[in-house]
DNA sequence: CGTGGGCGGATTTTT
DNA sequence: TCCGCCCACG
């Protein structure tokens, strides 16, 4: 067998992990080091050169994208479907298991699958119906509560109250949600891993027969994963197994949502013999910006250790623009996006990176009346829009009469005249007969209004109708039914003009999303698989994703992602790091690795920007600039100052004009040069004969001169 | 049952 | 400043 095309495009580091013996492995893979690579040529190695069966290995990563793209390189690499291995996100391998052995996991075989904000309206729901104080009991802490004990793997009967009465309530709404759960026939996220979990722990044989056949197991993004995820890896590859995890500690970015990086130091002791393989060749950025990224992170302690660098060019160095306010700062960002466009640079090699959301708005109100397009990253995806809700929980419904959640979304949307009052008794009847709403509402009773009984019945005979007329029919026909019998469309469409428009064009495309839904295991009835798609997969933002557009996203969202062109926004003080960030040392490295990531993100030119003042919630405040910026060695940095009023020094010593200047020539002035145009001083060093200037020249860049010969003409 | 105004809160996010 | 949520009113 021939394994060149596996082995040849690697460089000495990564061949040898991708070759490395059967034995636990762990690769510490930088920015930019190429550990997609490495991961799918492991992959292709075990398959072509340790014999391995396909259906042998299981690799997971966390987002449905970083699956996709595993599976189409090593289907590219092997030159065969790669459908026979199980690669995919931690949830959606959670919920193929749990599909197979749901007998054994003691669910029901039509359960379904919650995203955070059903769980979010279940949970208030649920809040309502034990008359708690929904300011005293908020939703999200409840959530949250429930989320972090099942990541810990911790079910109510194992959570002490510690005499707490705060705390025994907690655990009480945590029993109760589970319960609700259970009778509905729902799934939440954490859920699907914690009973993933359970299943194997508690089913030796199943556990077994899994073992065997999984020999190879791989994991991405290993400093991502939270208790949970690794201890059902462990307990998948076993004591003697030999895991091949990746994963970089210092682009771990995600810890405020349960990841646990110690996961990474917690391999090593748990697989003392594992073989520890570094990737520190980076194949992205210039060295400057590798150093300069070095040079930040250093200042994180307790590292695992690594430094990246680069065959490559030294490149430019980073630029760092004070910006007046966040206006000035968003204008200057266009300006030089406009010479990257000048020079024959692409919209869409430029990213602008900030901290938090809300940054996004200057950026997108200087673009628009600049005209230049641009693509906001994140905000709703297509399943988690309202309007597609509402038609997935009448599907929900078909699917399953006992989903709770699905009926009080739908029960009176269209409004039919199904009132709180209405819902309130139905809930009552189930909560007494310690039944499902659907069960209450087709019980009999004199506690509901004749007209409000007359709907329900209506409703019910709808869903039945719906079911019955269409349960043999393909999947978007199914969909348009429910659509149309539903009366949605026909709701939206009477709705205030401009939005009620967009949502029937998305209902629209749900049902050719429904059409075009091919189901990736067949034992599934394609309703339910659909429906299971648009739980674990919310798909994209926005439909014209390649149109060519300059990139706005949050570092978060940057991760794995890489643009030839970088702006990274925003470095000031209580912004980034962020306030409630600053204060620990946990948290303050962590927007270290935040930052870290960022500029990693840039191949060629990286532009580091702050505002001196900025309005935030409406109140204009001045920040200092981000310690960030000290951070990173001075001599890699350039400062860009275009305007004439020049503000305090970023660093003492640096930008620093020495006394006397020569005449005319001060820091931030404006001059004209015979040859280079107008330009604006940006450092001055030395002084008489050996006076040197660094101008920025509008058309021609920066330049070093010297004042004696540079005939200088200052203008006002 | 729909809407408008008052109120509070305002990192980061995938599944 | 702005957005989402809740409640009261028509």
């Amino acid at each position: 067998m021939d394994v060149s095309p596996i082995l040849d495009p690697l460089n000495d580091a990564q061949r040898a992990a991708v070759t490395a013996p059967l034995a636990p492995v762990l690769v510490l893979a930088g920015a930019g080091s190429g550990k997609t690579r490495v991961l799918t040529h492991r992959i292709a190695w075990l398959i072509q050169a340790e014999r391995a069966s396909p259906h042998s290995i299981l690799a997971v990563t966390f987002t449905n994208k970083a699956a996709g793209e595993m599976r189409a390189r090593i289907e590219r690499l092997l030159g065969v479907p790669a459908a026979s291995l199980w690669i995919g996100t931690f949830h959606g391998l959670a919920h193929r298991l749990l599909r197979l052995h749901w007998r054994e996991a003691r669910l029901a075989q039509s359960f379904q699958i919650m995203d955070s904000e059903d769980q979010q309206r279940f949970i208030k729901k649920l809040v309502r119906t034990s008359e708690l104080d929904e300011t005293r009991w908020v939703p999200r802490e409840v959530q949250w509560f429930i989320n972090t004990n099942k990541d810990a793997a911790r079910r109510p009967q194992q959570l002490k109250d510690g005499n707490d009465p705060a705390r025994r309530q907690l655990i009480a709404l945590y029993r109760s949600y589970e319960e609700a759960c259970a009778r509905a026939g729902l799934v939440d996220f954490a859920e699907l891993l914690l009973r993933a979990f359970e299943l194997w722990r508690d089913n030796p044989e199943l556990l077994a027969h899994y073992r065997r056949r999984l020999r190879h197991v791989l994991a991405d993004e290993f400093q991502d994963t939270n208790a949970i995820q690794y201890a059902w890896l462990k307990l998948l590859a076993g004591a003697d197994g030999a895991p091949f995890v990746v994963g970089d500690d210092d682009q771990a970015i995600y810890a405020f949502r349960g990841a646990c990086a110690e996961n990474l130091q917690q391999f090593r002791r748990d697989y003392g013999q594992a073989l520890l393989f570094r990737l520190e060749q980076n194949y992205r950025s210039t060295a400057t910006i590798l150093e300069a990224a070095n040079g930040l992170i250093a200042h994180n302690a307790g590292r695992l250790g690594k430094r990246l660098w680069t065959q490559g060019a030294r490149g430019a160095p980073l630029r760092l623009y004070a910006a007046y306010n966040e206006r000035d700062e968003a204008e200057f960002v266009t300006h030089r996006i406009r010479e990257h466009l000048a020079h024959g640079g692409l919209r869409r090699e430029v990213a602008i990176l900030y901290r938090s959301n809300a940054q996004s708005r200057v950026f997108e109100e200087t673009f628009l009346s600049a005209r230049v397009p641009y693509r906001v990253y994140g905000g709703l995806r297509f399943f988690e829009r309202a309007e597609i809700k509402d038609a997935l929980a009448y599907l929900r419904l078909i699917a399953n009469r006992r989903d709770d959640a699905a009926f009080e979304r739908v029960v009176n949307l269209p409004p039919r005249g199904v009132g709180a009052k209405s819902l309130e008794a139905l809930r009552e009847r189930a909560r007494s007969a310690g039944g499902t709403l659907w069960e209450a509402a087709a019980a009999p009773g004199d506690d509901l209004a004749p007209k409000a009984a007359a709907a329900i019945g209506g409703f019910m005979a709808l869903i039945e109708r719906v079911a019955q007329a269409t349960g043999a029919l393909p999947l978007h026909e199914q969909v348009d039914a429910v659509l149309k019998s539903s009366g949605l469309i026909e709701h939206f469409r009477r709705e205030k003009v401009e939005r009620g428009e967009a949502r029937v064009e998305n209902l629209e495309e749900l049902v050719s999303a429904a059409r075009g839904f091919a189901p990736e295991d067949a034992e599934l009835p394609p309703l339910e698989a659909f429906l299971a798609h648009a739980a674990l997969e919310a798909g994209e933002g926005q439909a014209d994703a390649w149109e060519d557009c300059v990139q706005m996203m949050t570092l978060h969202s940057a991760k794995g992602l890489e643009f030839p062109l970088v702006f990274l926004c925003g470095l000031e003080e209580g912004l980034f790091p962020h306030q409630r960030s600053s204060g620990d040392l946990e948290s303050l490295e962590e927007e270290r690795r935040l930052c870290y990531v960022g500029m990693t993100r840039a191949m060629r030119d990286l532009y580091l920007t702050y505002a001196e003042q900025r309005r935030l919630h409406g109140v204009d405040s001045y920040g200092q600039a981000s310690r960030f910026l000290k951070e990173i060695p001075p001599e890699l940095v350039e400062e860009v100052r275009p305007r004439v009023q020049v503000s305090r020094p970023l660093a003492a010593g640096r930008f620093r004009a020495e006394e006397p200047a020569p005449p005319g020539v001060r820091l931030g002035a404006r001059v004209r040069h015979g040859k280079f145009g107008e330009g604006v001083i940006l450092n001055v060093e030395g002084n008489g004969a050996q006076a040197r200037v660094q101008v920025s020249f509008e058309r021609q860049g920066t330049k070093w001169l010297m004042v004696q010969y540079a005939n200088l003409e200052p203008l006002t």
